[in-house]
DNA sequence: CTACAAGCTCTAGTGAACTTGAAGTCAAGC
DNA sequence: GCTTGACTTCAAGTTCACTAGAGCTTGTAG
């Protein structure tokens, strides 16, 4: 009945740890207010702004990309029906590409391996060019669900 | 024309960097031959072999799995019709399940969290009983991508 | 008042898939 | 003979999204 909850409470509502919520907040994802103890103290309506992070990694975007887009969100006023529509689009079109996509690996797993052309030279499916080979260093991120 | 590749040919023709193409031979996913001074040479058919490589990243196997696929192949002959077949079931299946949870996803976008119902005791979009929150320590898999 | 759970900060580790860099070898061209 | 470029090994670094543990403080129940 608190209007505040503790870090503890918010883990075991949410299902996320209590350790990535901290790393949440150093990230600057969530916020939270402090006790007098020095003890977080997390106002209610984060519950759902912890649901939209779930949310969105499953969508595939990165935390910097989810920071980038609840930063985007109205500080002021509770986000309603207009800012989701808003942000929707982008998220629909990335979902629609990255199944596009797994559409075309499946037809190719029959047609294009199955007749033996599967052959970097000729293949598109497996062609260099398609590839975030050339996005320089670091770990690649998985294939294909790079942000575009 | 010669029948050996070195190690830049391959990187140059399969777009897959020389560091690469070690790490995989390293990993038992490739092999190659030695010249006598010590540098590989790839028989031809790797080639192929790395083109299954990065396709299978595409699909979201992780690099061991692609080793155990590579394993299940005949060695002793060229993979036919009938082995895609048998591999292409697994990852068909595969596919539709992601396949599935991005169309599940882009629905809750505009029906779930759209109405404002994304909250995470009721909303099974968001639910930690879907999350593979339990999978124990260590990094979580691209949440959705993981293997089942 | 004392346990003990729960919170705090900070540093370091994890796993996947590589890349980078150091230090050395080998082959070819000038 | 020397430089250049391609190759070798090996160790260490990178990103992402966290987790784990050390060492300390706070809050609560008996």
């Amino acid at each position: 009945m608190s209007e505040l909850l503790t870090i503890g409470e918010v883990a075991r509502r949410s299902g996320v740890a209590a350790s990535a919520l901290r790393f949440y907040e150093e990230r600057g994802l969530i916020a939270s207010e402090r006790a007098g103890s020095g003890h977080r103290r997390y106002p209610r309506p984060v519950l759902r702004r912890v649901a939209f992070i779930v949310f969105a990694q499953r969508v595939g975007l990165t935390l910097e990309e989810i920071g980038a887009e609840l930063a985007a969100l109205p500080p002021d006023r509770v986000p309603g029906r207009r800012d989701w529509a808003r942000l929707s689009r982008g998220w629909s079109a990335r979902i629609d590409q990255r199944i596009a996509e797994l559409e075309r690996l499946r037809a190719g797993l029959t047609e294009c391996i199955g007749c033996g052309c599967l052959s970097l030279d000729r293949c598109r499916l497996a062609n260099p060019g398609d590839r975030a080979a050339e996005h320089g260093p670091g770990p690649r991120y998985w294939i294909g669900d790079r942000p575009v």
